[in-house]
DNA sequence: ACATACCAATTAATTTTACTCATGAAGCTT
DNA sequence: AAGCTTCATGAGTAAAATTAATTGGTATGT
């Protein structure tokens, strides 16, 4: 009943003053906006414009139209702008879903390039999942699923962008410290501090104590990186972490780092996306960034 | 381009759940909601909804178009409601104008009853206007001009609603307050208190005053009612008031009233209104109510 | 006072659009 | 695989929007 047109009507009518110059900034004839405007009128059963010899003069109700196009059309131009950025891939948000902490430490440094040279791709990150990360992926939760543990699935694709090794973390005075690196056995006397997460999601029991068929002495947990080191740092146990991570706090507390089994546990991290995004620009262009993107100190050497 | 019909499919659909059965909500088929929809999404250049299977999912676009539907079509809802109101004049906004302050203090008693029997509509009281109050009702400004001076034009039509007497206010100890009436003359030795407007507009003066060719000692203004009669309380002047409104302050300031002249200044208050708004209901009804309002102690008895 | 310019409404004709119908293709269900 | 549901598509049609041409009214200027 009241369509954009008739708030364009009005608004241009007022802009410009009469029904005739209005009609020629809409690229109509008078004749046409004439029309309309009437059906409307007949339609609401009250006229928009007092005609006044060869003026109009906004009725109340008129005003009030006037108002209500003040308010949608600033909103709907806003909108197609917006829509037509999206279809051209220069605008959206992206939504990140992350599944393991050291992902976050890591996505937070790849984050802001993005941002600087995408200003109209907002970015949001989840990090709770249902049906966990891939599911999320599926179900369109997420856009980008930042995750050590590939699932390969029929229409995602998962793209590996940062190699790191996973790394104990000792008191700098530790008998350990002093270790080329550490068996499975060194820890069983060890309390072993983690996120708290299931084990079968740990690097550090799926690659190294349970083929070995340790357990620690004890198992503690703590939501933060920076609370789990601060407790090693005070003896209160020892954590495994990605290295770069590991190292960079190094620089802050008393800590040292111990190379897990002589070879060491190497990971990925792997961006999954589904195929069916391939040509949004700002997608691709994030994959490529994170790919050439070199951690300060983040690269095993080959 | 993004039409109110767009963002009706689309809330639609997201209510109901699949096309078909949107078209069935909004009374059309489901191939008219698939042509709107498509040619929509030919324009944008991006796909509202992801087409899987036989459901439909909304995109990143399409995301961003409901969120704009929910947005718009309450407004344009409520809108269209408050329109066909306006058109039944059920709801309005009555612009009242005024020229005189004794008005005001009238008009305070009378609003209250209608905006109790007409909760939609809205009042709004303007005083000062650039052409007068007659100029303010011509140019729309004001849908109803209350004042003491009805200045018959074409278009304008007035109608008296309460009379009253303008009179004399002197303090209670005042040797006039013992008289009958008081003449021209007695004012020549007296500070006269009136609101700050032109002596052309003051009924004393018009009416009184100036036919006798008399001008008093000193003529004093006062924006307030109530600061006004508190100087005539002690003694600083007298002042010109309307019977009902001078009385009202007797009860509470020791005052005296003194009719104006052996026959007394008789005055009515007129309400103007257009000609062409006589069918809004709202506005016969304020002037019904008007007219039949007794003020408690406002009628001269003839 | 007359001519001129401007404005909006109206009528009839024309173009454009929106909708329906019929049909086809693709996915679920059983 | 049959049956059902859902969306897409193309053609035809009814409806709506737009135009062109004209009328009547109101300022403006000479």
């Amino acid at each position: 009943m009241i369509e954009r047109t008739h708030l364009k009507i009005v608004h241009a009518v007022e802009e410009h003053g009469s029904l005739t110059s209005a009609a020629k900034a809409l690229c109509v004839t008078q004749s046409a906006l004439s029309h309309t405007m009437r059906k409307l009128e007949d339609n609401l059963g009250t006229e928009i414009w007092l005609r006044e010899g060869r003026s109009l003069r906004l009725t109340q109700a008129g005003r009030y139209l006037l108002h209500i196009a003040n308010r949608v059309l600033p909103l709907l131009n806003y909108a197609e702008d917006k829509l037509k950025q999206i279809a051209h891939g220069e605008r959206g948000t992206l939504r990140i879903g992350m599944e393991c902490h050291p992902c976050y430490q890591w996505l937070l440094k790849v984050v802001s390039p993005l941002l600087d040279s995408w200003p109209d791709v907002d970015v949001d990150v989840k990090q709770k999942f249902q049906f966990g990360g891939v599911g999320a992926l599926l179900d369109y939760e997420i856009d980008l699923l930042v995750t050590p543990d590939p699932l390969y699935k029929k229409g995602l694709s998962f793209t590996p962008v940062f190699d790191y090794e996973q790394v104990l973390v000792v008191p700098r005075q530790h008998a350990l410290a002093e270790r080329d690196y550490a068996r499975a056995e060194d820890l069983s006397d060890e309390v072993l501090l983690t996120y708290p997460v299931a084990t079968n999601r740990l690097d550090i029991y799926t690659h190294f104590l349970n083929p070995a068929e340790v357990v620690p002495k004890q198992h503690k947990t703590s939501e933060t990186t920076e609370i789990m080191l601060q407790m090693v740092a005070s003896g209160r146990g020892v954590a495994a972490l990605p290295r770069w991570l590991a190292e960079e706090y190094c620089l802050k507390l008393p800590l040292a780092v111990v190379r897990l089994s002589k070879v060491g546990i190497a990971k990925q991290i792997y961006l999954g996306t589904r195929e069916s995004d391939e040509d949004i620009a700002y997608l691709k262009a994030f994959i490529e960034l994170a790919r050439s993107y070199n951690h300060p100190m983040g690269l095993i050497k080959h």
